[in-house]
DNA sequence: CCAAAAGTGTTAGTGATACACCCATGT
DNA sequence: ACATGGGTGTATCACTAACACTTTTGG
């Protein structure tokens, strides 16, 4: 993919991956080792090979830039607007994902000279125009989160429910009740009680939970 | 586009149009008049210009295939398997629209053999794999049609409540309650009355309202 | 015994659902 | 007068939102 011809297409997958470290939302980003936007920050992902499914080449850039494997895939609406690569014309297919952030080993690669965790309320100036991705995988993961049960992605095996209280506050950038948010839990009957304990300071210990599989 | 390379991608955009036609819920097919699939019902689509945006691709390829212009499109995800289309990697981006049907004049072309409306729940075998696209865009729609004021686009200008909810009832493929859904309209005042009345058959006549603008 | 987070129920409000009769018209 | 679809209100249910105190631990 050394030049490119201003007559064809080209088809990129990105990945949006999201994070909670430091009791903040955070997005995975590299920073871009070549041209365009070289020096600047941008969503993983790259071209997508022509004999490899869209969701596959998401998950393959999404590894060879940051060691980020094994995570699960949500497809976004493409974006394709001429102009918005200025090597040619260029559609990307962006994928939403969420990752417990203790499980990641970041490391860098050829293209991308580092992958960080950046702070979703901090960004810096984006490459291309992946704010745009960004701000709409936003909107789709706060959907989501309040439909379905993705947020399971973002958690430990195990947990507190106080912890995964404030999992749902920082996405959706919003106190939630505490005795609302643990009956709806109840309800939804999709957490299971662990043996252990979750002890942290002075104070009575948590009870620790994980997801119950399937469905 | 005459011929096609293995090692390049292609970008096409479908449109997915609904209307309601004879109290059922239909969709704007063509006949492919040339391969592959010749003789097959497809959806309305084709390739994007190197140098237009993926939704003017859509409105181009709708308007010279079937004679349908001045819609409103919505943006649906993109499919791009391997081996969708036989003749080489054809990503594509599909539009879902809907439309009133008795505003539409429908035509030929060259690519397309006739464009024809065909009921939703007696389609015949389509082309690539624009059955899953076609469910896809329902469910959209089903979505959209009870959380956004999309459903303006399927009404002529004015219109009674009682064929309102008829659409309603079309696209979700149930029964409303009359007077809840009265009262919901009537809470969410997007719709103002019109001057005249339809009469239609031995019974009071309705009132007639359209869509009040903006939001 | 104090500080700190864990854990736990009840009430009020809001929106969704279920349901039946009278009205205006043409024949 | 009757057949046909147009038009209207109320009561129940389900879900959401608001709200405060006791428990368990470490220091």
């Amino acid at each position: 993919m050394a030049e490119f011809r201003k007559d064809r297409f080209y088809v990129t997958a990105d990945a949006v991956v999201f994070t909670i470290l430091n009791k903040e939302l955070k997005i995975l980003l590299i920073k871009r080792k070549i041209p365009p936007f070289k020096g600047k920050f941008a969503l993983p992902g790259g071209f997508v090979h022509i004999n490899e499914n869209l969701e596959h080449g998401a998950k393959r850039e999404l590894e060879e830039e940051t060691g980020v494997k094994n995570i699960l895939l949500k497809k976004l609406h493409a974006f394709g607007n001429v102009g918005r690569d200025p090597r040619g014309r260029v559609v990307t297919i962006p994928f939403l994902a969420l990752i417990a952030g203790e499980k990641v080993k970041l490391h860098a690669s050829t293209d991308a000279e580092l992958a960080k965790w950046q702070s979703f309320y901090r960004l810096p100036e984006l490459a291309f125009d992946h704010k745009k991705i960004l701000d709409n995988a936003l909107s789709h993961l706060r959907f989501e989160i309040q439909n379905t049960n993705i947020a399971f992605q973002i958690m430990p095996a195990e947990f507190t429910l106080t912890e995964l209280q404030n999992a749902y506050e920082i996405i959706l950038d919003k106190k939630l009740d505490k005795r609302n948010f643990r009956k709806k839990l109840k309800e939804l009957n999709i957490l299971k009680k662990m043996p252990g304990t979750k002890m942290e300071g002075a104070h009575r210990p948590a009870q620790l939970y994980s997801f119950k599989k399937a469905k």
